[in-house]
DNA sequence: CTGAAAGCGCTTACAG
DNA sequence: CTGAAAGCGCTTACAG
């Protein structure tokens, strides 16, 4: 390339003799170019060392061939999927997908979107699992705003009238298909560790709340505590929970927010000298690679996080506003087991 | 803003009864502008509803305030953490970090090449854990073209003789220190599951061999086992190493390339009916945070990655040569206890 | 303090 | 098939 800066079409231009829209037609390879002249022009670009500016042209489309996904934490393996999938759905066709992090909050904000809004992002996927129940009003008028600019897609969880595409883990039948299975073995006494959602209808806690009811379990508030969706948080729930309860109130089960927090839980019940399963069963979310090599092995619910960012690729491509739902399966292993009594 | 369009600077001009000149600059913010035509033109860019064009900006200013990182697997939470702690600190610096994919084969590639070139992204980040061993003068030559058009800086690894900037984890370390203290434990057969690198400075393998030589403990070929950073390779290398070997001759411990592979072998033993630790030791790599949770709790080498994710945008940032090495600590937990004999 | 004008590196009608 | 020219939305010397 000229020395100290990059070769431009006016470069390759004057090398091959021939104008900028000639270059540029080599270079798009849509137009048809006269072989002599394509050679021509093929052997300045290779003698400039020259490469088309992406910045230029997508700035002269008026586009700019990316997408955003805007995610909590991406050191959780959970997100760290769907990023991945979904990653790999926008390369394919074309586009390049951005990270943003989720301002702390968990909830969007104005210097977020001005971020997307300038860099003329052509579409973006906000997560919404630990959004859209906190302060849903000023949320949604910030989405409206965004969507003047861009599709927008929700991902993981949306508010139950949330007007625009959504893409979402069906967290009611997450919960409700686990209290089912751990019904059937026998169980009643159910713990729940997770977000207090009460009026969200697809959230775990409703799946929960209903499916004991259709088990004709009664629900019991106490068993319901309220848990941040990491290791620590778990264990210190299940503390919470134990200490607020008699042993003979002690569940005889658990159902944990994800993976991390099952595995929290579990090393709170042992360090109370409870077995799991003997004594409780567990059951975590989104089943990470790692909840078959826990003791016992946890058992979880594969959430298909992969299916869940490509989807949302595709809905953001077409600028859909459909709400698709992503189902999730029980995996059961060894970290449940029928109730004694 | 207008239907149709976004809002542009001659908008906004118009609207305030000046010249976009001046928009520019109370954008800018860093001229003085007069008061009262701040005033006008804060209030046109409202009623306008503008957000100006980073695109613009940067095709102007021919910056692209991206930078970029190159990984093989985002859904390992090693890599992610890496990921997490270069994002923030590009952030801070006013830069946008963008992922790309590592090429199928672990290798870099003209493709990519060019994607990075044509973005005209402002520096490169490239994880040589799985690649500087392979190809390595193609694959230097490519480093050398990319060079020409950004900052380069290498992670986590990177051939010994490799000429530009790099910050890699002590991976010879993480090695040696897993030995010494095995053999302080009175393990002398101990076994490794990684790459065998004969020829790397630093590498596992190496730091494996000088340990075992420093230890007085004779190197024996057949107790290393190569084998690929998942689980499922871990499972595997561990039966093929058992099946290799008479019972006599099994290990008293293991050292694997990281926690997954560490897990898979605990696996493999498990099936093997060999008992952790009473059998055989196992000491993952990465200290990730389900290490704490395996049964028994799988100890583990904290290798830093968020202080080695924003060294590589600090060295990134000032385009630097160094070689920069982070060190490793040992974590021991449950699945290490002295040998029986 | 403000405006007119050139330029960043491309693409794309429009003629020829 | 190819070239001259306008334009994408900004920034920034240069005058005034």
């Amino acid at each position: 390339m000229a020395a100290g800066r990059n070769a431009t079409i006016y470069d390759v231009a004057k090398e091959a003799g021939v104008s900028i829209a000639t270059v540029s037609r080599v270079i798009g390879g849509k137009t048809r170019v006269n072989p002599p002249t394509l050679e021509k022009v093929r052997a300045a670009i290779q003698k400039c060392n020259y490469r088309p500016s992406a910045i230029a042209r997508d700035f002269n489309r008026k586009v700019s061939h990316t997408l955003a996904m805007v995610l909590p934490e991406l050191t959780n393996p959970y997100y760290a999927q769907i990023y991945s999938a979904a990653h790999e759905r926008a390369a394919a066709a074309g586009y390049v997908l951005m990270l943003f992090p989720m301002p702390s909050g968990n909830t969007i904000d104005e210097t977020l979107l001005e971020l997307l809004i300038e860099r003329r992002i052509d579409g973006a996927i906000l997560n919404g699992e630990y959004m859209t129940h906190r302060n849903t009003d000023r949320q949604l008028a910030l989405i409206k705003q965004l969507k003047e600019f861009m599709p927008v897609i929700m991902l993981g969880s949306a508010p139950s009238d949330y007007p625009y595409g959504s893409v979402v883990t069906d967290l009611y039948g997450c919960a409700y298909q686990a209290v089912e299975a751990l019904h059937a073995l026998g169980h009643s006494r159910i713990a729940f560790l997770g977000a207090i959602e009460t009026d969200v209808p697809n959230s775990r806690e409703r799946g929960y709340r209903e499916a004991l009811g259709k088990c004709g379990i009664p629900y019991k508030a106490n068993y319901c505590v309220k848990c941040e969706p990491d290791v620590k948080s778990g264990e210190t729930a299940m503390h919470e929970l134990l200490r607020s309860l008699t042993f003979a109130d002690y569940p005889t089960a658990v159902l944990a927010i994800n993976d991390p927090v099952a595995l929290g839980a579990m090393k709170a019940l042992e360090s109370h000298a409870l077995g799991v399963p003997s004594d409780v069963s567990v059951i975590g979310c989104d089943d990470q690679f790692y909840t078959a090599y826990a003791k016992p092995a946890l058992s979880s619910l594969d959430t298909q996080p992969q299916k869940t960012g490509s989807t949302a690729i595709d809905m953001l491509l077409k600028n859909s506003d459909e709400h698709i739902t992503i189902g999730a399966k029980l995996v059961l292993r060894a970290s449940v087991s029928a109730a004694r009594d």
